[in-house]
DNA sequence: TTATATAAGATAGTAATACTATTAAATTAA
DNA sequence: TTAATTTAATAGTATTACTATCTTATATAA
C-alpha cells in the first residue's frame, strides 16, 4: 500500500480542484475540523476563512457553497471506504466472509488505518455520522443526483450488493439491504451516543462496539431466510 | 372513534399552545403546506407569515424558532402514528400479527384514515420522510433530548420493542430493530422516489409499495434466527 | 358598563448569513 | 520581462433569524 492515498472526485463537486493548491488543501483540512466542531448548520465560509486566516471570497472560488463542500467531503469518505473495503476483501474468496468484513469496517473505528495526508479521517467519520443524511435530504436532490454528485455512494452500494447476491442469488432486496446497512450503521453510532434508549448498540470508551453484531445478525438472518416463507416464519 | 383526534404535546415544544387559538392552528396548518412545498431549509417564518397574511412577530409568539416548529410537527406525527397503531392492534392477540400490522402502517399511505381537523396528514407524512432526521442530527441534540423533545418517538419505539420481545424474548436488539424499522421505512420511501438505485423498494402511482415486504422480511428473519448461530448461519 | 388583560398587527431595527463584485498585490509561467 | 493567474482586501447586497415597541382589537371580570 502506498503511503499516500489519492482520491479522484467528480469535478462538479468543486469550482476549482482543492487537491491542486495549498489553499485548497487547507480548505479541506480546516473545514473538516470546523464542521466536526460546530456542526454543519453553524459552519459558515466566513468562520472557515477566519479560522485559516484567509478570506470568504477565496473559499468561494473553490466551492460554490457549503452544501457542495459537504458533498465533496462525504464523497471523499465513501471513496476512502471503498478503497479500504477493496483492500480488506480482495483476497477473500468466500462472499459471506467478504460481507462480514464489510460490516466490520462499516461499524469500526479508523484508528489503525493508514494515515491520509491532510485529512483527519476520524473527524470526517464523525461528520459522516452526523451530517451525511443532509447531503441528500433536500429539495435539490434530483438536480444533484443528475449531476452525478451521489455517484460514489451509489457505486459503493452496488459493489456490496453484488457480494450479497453471491451469498444468496435469490434474495430480492440486495441494494435495499446494503443501503440499510450503511444508513443503520451511521444512525446507531449516533443513537448510541445521543439517544441511547433507541438502541442496544453500545459505544465503549475504547472505541469497541457491538454494532457489527447487530448488523451481521440483521444481514445474515435476512439472507438465510427464504422470502416466500417470511409470512409464516413465526 | 371520535371525529376529531386531539393530540397533547410536550409544552417545551412551543411558547404558546397553537391548538388553543385560531392563529395557532393556522400556523400549524400553513407551515405543513409550506415546509412540504419549499423544504425545511428554504422555509422561513417570514414566508409563512406572508403566506397566512400575518406577521413574523406573531409566529415567533408561538414557536421559538423553525427548528422547534419542526420538532412540534414531527412529535405530532409520532403521536398520531401511535394512535393509529394502538387502534389497529389493540384487538390483535398474536404479537407477530401486531408487528406485521405495525409495519403495514409504517409503510403505508394515509389516504383512507380518519381526517384530522386542520392537519394535512399526507403532507405531514412527506415532511417526516424528508425532514425528520434533521430534528435530531444537530449539535443541540443532547439539550433537546434532556428537555424531552424526543419523548414521543422514544416511547413509540419502546412500545413496539415490547411487541418484539413478546415474539422473541431472547432477541438482544429489540429497540435497535424497531428504530431501524422506523428509520428504514422513511429512507426507502425517499430512495424509491429520488435515488432508486439504492433500493428495490418501489412506489407505484397508486400509492402501493413493496416496502412492507422488505421490512417484514428483515424483521421476522432476525426474530426467527437464533443469535448465537448468526456467525455460522451461512 | 367600564376597566383591564391579552392577543394580534404594524413597524422598526440588529447581527449574522450567503453570497457577488472590484481592485490591488503577489506569484508563476511564457 | 511581460503576461497571466491566484489570492487578499475591501465593499456591498439581499435574506435570514431574530428582538423590541407600540397600537389596536377583542374578550373577560369586576
Amino acid at each position: 500500500m502506498s503511503a499516500t492515498i489519492r482520491i479522484e472526485l467528480n469535478e462538479k463537486l468543486f469550482l476549482r480542484d482543492p487537491e491542486q493548491t495549498e489553499l485548497g488543501r487547507t480548505i479541506v483540512k480546516e473545514s473538516i475540523r470546523l464542521i466536526d466542531e460546530l456542526g454543519f448548520e453553524h459552519f459558515t465560509f466566513k468562520k472557515l476563512a477566519q479560522h485559516m486566516a484567509s478570506t470568504e471570497a477565496s473559499v468561494y472560488r473553490y466551492f460554490e457553497n457549503k452544501h457542495k463542500l459537504l458533498l465533496y467531503l462525504i464523497s471523499w469518505y465513501w471513496n476512502w471506504l471503498d478503497y479500504r473495503i477493496s483492500y480488506h476483501t480482495h483476497h477473500v474468496a468466500n462472499p459471506s466472509e467478504k460481507l462480514r468484513t464489510f460490516i466490520r469496517i462499516l461499524a469500526g473505528s479508523h484508528g489503525s488505518e493508514p494515515l491520509v495526508a491532510n485529512v483527519d479521517v476520524n473527524a470526517l467519520a464523525r461528520i459522516v455520522v452526523q451530517e451525511a443524511s443532509k447531503a441528500y435530504l433536500t429539495k435539490e436532490v434530483d438536480t444533484d443526483n443528475k449531476a452525478g454528485l451521489f455517484k460514489d455512494y451509489k457505486s459503493l452500494c452496488h459493489k456490496v450488493a453484488l457480494i450479497v447476491l453471491e451469498i444468496n442469488p435469490a434474495y430480492p432486496f440486495p441494494h435495499a439491504l446494503v443501503s440499510t446497512l450503511f444508513e443503520t450503521a451511521r444512525k446507531h453510532l449516533f443513537f448510541a451516543q445521543h439517544l441511547p434508549s433507541l438502541t442496544e448498540v453500545k459505544l465503549e470508551s475504547t472505541g469497541k462496539t457491538n454494532l457489527a453484531d447487530f448488523l451481521s445478525h440483521l444481514a445474515f438472518s435476512s439472507l438465510s431466510n427464504p422470502v416466500s416463507s417470511a409470512d409464516s416464519s413465526l
